[in-house]
DNA sequence: GTCCAGGGCCTAC
DNA sequence: GTAGGCCATGGA
């Protein structure tokens, strides 16, 4: 089947069984672009701890991490592992937007989604996926993010082949599930859901030792199941 | 004790 | 351009 028609339908299906998911799990745009370093390689829930503890500390803010010396900083981010790297990067980051912005999340999330991604791209430690949850999740841009549960369950389904490059399996995503020729806020509120359901689909049944078969994915459309790849 | 998780950087070839 | 080592914690 032609991939985009196949991500349309999943998508169709796993809205219809899950409804709207309105999705990342953060209290402010701030939130997002914090959780999105910390969640690098992690289990979700040791992130949260994290952030659980820089909410306690009450520095989990723009003045927060601008204010907190950085070794207090990478104590508190310490469940998250890899915690020198993760504190120096929510400084880097606060820098940046400092230095770029006036400290103002708004003019930066008001600059065109491209050039604002390639810029995001220079920062240390932030990559294609952690670049994209902020435009997507923090600043409502029309991109997709490719994490570890889009490739796995991509690649296992017949979606797209193995080691597809990231740009590559982000714009048959986006190309499958926009909406219109402008980004008017529409398109980035499907990727939102989709990526959101693939994330919910992809913790419970997309793990390592499991096989994509029983999964929701085939649950919800019986006939794609002759297509699954069984194996990892 | 071992394996793994919603990456990214750096170096070597 | 890509393969491999490195960064680190907490839960299963």
């Amino acid at each position: 089947m032609n991939p985009h028609a196949q991500i349309r339908r999943y998508y169709r299906a796993l809205t219809r069984a899950y409804g709207p998911q309105s999705w990342w799990p953060a209290r402010t745009r701030f939130e997002v672009i914090v959780g999105a370093f910390l969640t690098q390689n992690t289990a979700w829930t040791n992130g949260e701890l994290a952030l659980r503890n820089l909410r306690r500390a009450r520095v989990l803010s723009l003045e927060g991490i601008r204010r907190i010396p950085q070794p207090e900083l990478e104590q508190l981010v310490r469940p998250a592992g890899y915690f020198r790297q993760k504190a120096r990067r929510l400084k880097a980051f606060v820098e940046f937007l400092d230095t770029a912005y006036g400290g103002s999340l708004g003019r930066m999330f008001a600059q065109p989604t491209v050039p604002l991604r390639e810029q995001l791209l220079q920062l240390n430690g932030v990559g294609p996926e952690t670049s994209d949850a902020i435009l997507l999740y923090g600043g409502k841009h029309a991109v997709f993010v490719v994490d570890a549960y889009t490739r796995r369950i991509a690649e296992r389904h017949g979606i797209a082949p193995f080691a597809t490059q990231y740009d590559d399996l982000r714009r048959l995503f986006e190309d499958s599930l926009r909406v219109g020729e402008t980004s008017d806020g529409s398109s980035a509120a499907i990727f939102n859901q989709a990526h959101a359901l693939i994330v919910l689909v992809g913790k419970e049944h997309c793990r390592k030792q499991a096989c994509c078969r029983g999964c929701p994915l085939e649950r919800y459309l019986p006939q794609e199941a002759e297509d699954c790849i069984s194996t990892a």
